[in-house]
DNA sequence: ACGATTTGACCATC
DNA sequence: GATGGTCAAATCGT
């Protein structure tokens, strides 16, 4: 059944993202050309459109990277849907046996995509922690969390937060399911699960940091393991403060040999699934385009 | 009082 | 048997 499938569906189709990519750098760098606008507004525009378009550039190398290896990758793509909450809101004591068994099978669960960040906060949706577990072989230990409306609606998405262990600064945040609640979104419909490509702004960044970390001035949890909980409250921030910028991280796109995107290493935005990320692609730049643009 | 988090225990998978 | 994911009672915060 599905040794068929995985030869038969074609991997996502990644070559026509990147011509389009391709012409929407081309087109961005005619537009730079004919700028003629007040001087210093022309300068920070300059600016940002010199910055997309190396955003661009750098997701169009890593498409083409990511292309190359399209065969390899499509094997693991196939998409093992959760199993069915036949007993969802079953809360009675221990003998929930289906329920362990289905959750446990997210183990190598291969329809995840992952997001590499400095903070923990903001992606649109509300997420309640329910667990967090020392990981054998990990300096920091992971937290689970699953959206809050998981009984209200069935939804079953999850996360898993968990600090780098390259760069302690960091966390590597991992998602699972998609979304079908509606609370959370209908907040911003704008902001879509997946980081999004953004124009560069330490300012905002530290703009949301602020807010995060003010929003609990009196929190006894004052280390930064403790943080990783204490922000998913800060879902509430605002959505138009969206992540600095869009950066992909070799490690997780699997199947790729170790090396391979070193020249990316500045970049820092991960991908597991990454056909659930490029489906948004066009959405993201276009956005972000409009957004620039009424400025 | 209520909702969110913490944490030990349970259980499936490897 | 080791490990990781989830549950749920206990605890905490507002």
């Amino acid at each position: 059944m599905g040794s068929s499938e995985a030869e038969g569906s074609s991997p996502p189709a990644i070559a026509p993202v990147i011509d389009e990519l391709k012409k929407r750098r081309q087109s961005l760098a005619t537009l730079a050309t004919r700028l003629v606008v007040d001087p210093l507004e022309l300068q920070t525009q300059k600016l940002h459109l010199e910055e997309t378009m190396s955003t661009i550039s750098k997701a169009i190398a890593i498409l083409e990277c990511v292309n190359s290896q399209q065969g390899h990758m499509a094997a693991q793509l196939e998409y093992s849907p959760s199993s069915d909450v036949t007993n969802k809101g079953s809360v009675g004591k221990r003998k929930i046996q289906s329920t362990r068994k289905a959750a446990s099978r997210k183990r190598g669960n291969p329809y995840s995509w992952t997001r590499v960040t400095s903070t923990t906060i903001e992606d649109g949706h509300t997420w309640r922690k329910y667990g967090q577990k020392e990981i054998f072989s990990a300096k920091h230990p992971r937290s689970y969390f699953r959206c809050t409306y998981k009984y209200d609606q069935g939804c079953k998405a999850t996360r898993q937060v968990q600090k780098s262990e390259e760069d302690p600064f960091l966390y590597v945040i991992t998602y699972f399911g998609e979304h079908t609640c509606e609370g959370a979104k209908e907040k911003n419909p704008r902001c879509r699960e997946p980081c999004v490509v953004s124009f560069e702004s330490n300012k905002i960044n530290d703009i949301k940091q602020e807010i995060a970390f003010s929003s609990f001035p009196s929190h006894k949890q004052e280390n930064e393991e403790e943080v990783v909980s204490n922000l998913t409250s800060v879902d509430a921030l605002p959505n138009c403060l969206e992540q600095p910028a869009m950066e992909l991280h070799r490690s997780s796109i699997t199947g790729l040999e170790p090396g391979w995107g070193d020249s990316f290493s500045g970049l820092n935005y991960s991908i597991n699934s990454y056909d659930v990320e490029f489906m948004d692609l066009e959405d993201i730049l276009s956005f972000e385009l409009n957004e620039f643009f009424a400025w």
